[in-house]
DNA sequence: CGGATATCAGACCTACTGACATTG
DNA sequence: CCAATGTCAGTATGTCTGATATCC
């Protein structure tokens, strides 16, 4: 659609990722949330995590997620309410308290990863054709990469 | 790289878009804001609308951005006491009050777009090699062409 | 005591909704 | 009067920072 030559100029790559960003997560505010589920954003980088890689305490998840460990808390909160994560404390360190996934958890998160009532599951239908739906996956990719890079503390790569 | 049957799953990638779009985001913020300027993603995605396509009022950037008119209102408020954008009265239509870049503002915009010193170009940099850039624009065009889709009103296409 | 962890409290940012004035 | 626009005010969410308590 528009050829203003992306692939050689990263500052310009960049603006306009972070442009689109803001635009898609806009749109999903105005579609009423996150998930058919009343799971918002945070909680479910939260329950990712905590179902990819196993229990977790919340300066784990906080690291993980590039956010304060009162924020992963707040998150946690609403998680604990609804019985979808357990707390328990750590027998060997007394300081830490280990997050899991409850079965109930994991049930909503399979539902969830499997209901085609979210608007972004129908805009996906929609506007992504199945032949295309690849790019979905390299986009997740990418954004995970630009997420967790570590440009290291000193000089960099240029 | 990841081989999780993203394509057939749309409820699947739409989760897994949800949270790579959160965890980026935590990240933009932990790297202390969006572009080497002092502008938000709210100010940039203005900046490129009015850049784009030209002066438009408040109503405008708000459905484009699908954002209230309000909160356009806020962020323009910033850019105009930076004297980035300029508002004159219509004077076909006393109502409205049309936005436009100024000088100023589209020399800063060029700016962003040249340089190298935002954490996010240099992330690119970094993590995208250079044959792999075009990534980048497909996720680009992805997340407007999701940000934008009408799924039409009574029934769709499926 | 000091380091790591967790909780409590206050603040901020961005966006929202509601109420109102003005223009056409 | 009504529709569209713009402004003012108050609210909500998710996050942050700072202060305090607890455990090792």
């Amino acid at each position: 659609m528009d050829d203003v030559e992306l692939g050689p100029d990263p500052a310009k790559a960049a603006v306009q990722l972070v442009v689109a960003v803001k635009r898609f997560r806009s749109r999903m505010r105005e579609e009423s949330g996150v998930t058919s589920a009343g799971l918002s954003a945070s909680q479910l980088s939260i329950f990712t995590w905590l179902i990819e890689d196993g229990p977790a305490t919340a300066a784990t998840l906080a690291a993980a997620d590039h956010v304060s460990h009162q924020a992963v808390t707040q998150s946690l909160a609403g998680l604990k309410a609804d019985g979808l994560v357990s707390v328990a404390p750590d027998p060997a360190d007394g300081r830490k308290s280990l997050i899991s996934a409850t079965d109930a958890g994991r049930r909503l998160y399979a539902s969830i990863m499997a209901s085609r009532d979210a608007w972004l599951t129908r805009a996906i239908e929609s506007a992504v054709a199945p032949a295309e739906r690849a790019t979905l996956d390299t986009t997740v990719e990418l954004l995970e990469r630009l997420a967790a890079i570590d440009l290291g503390p000193g000089r960099d790569n240029w």
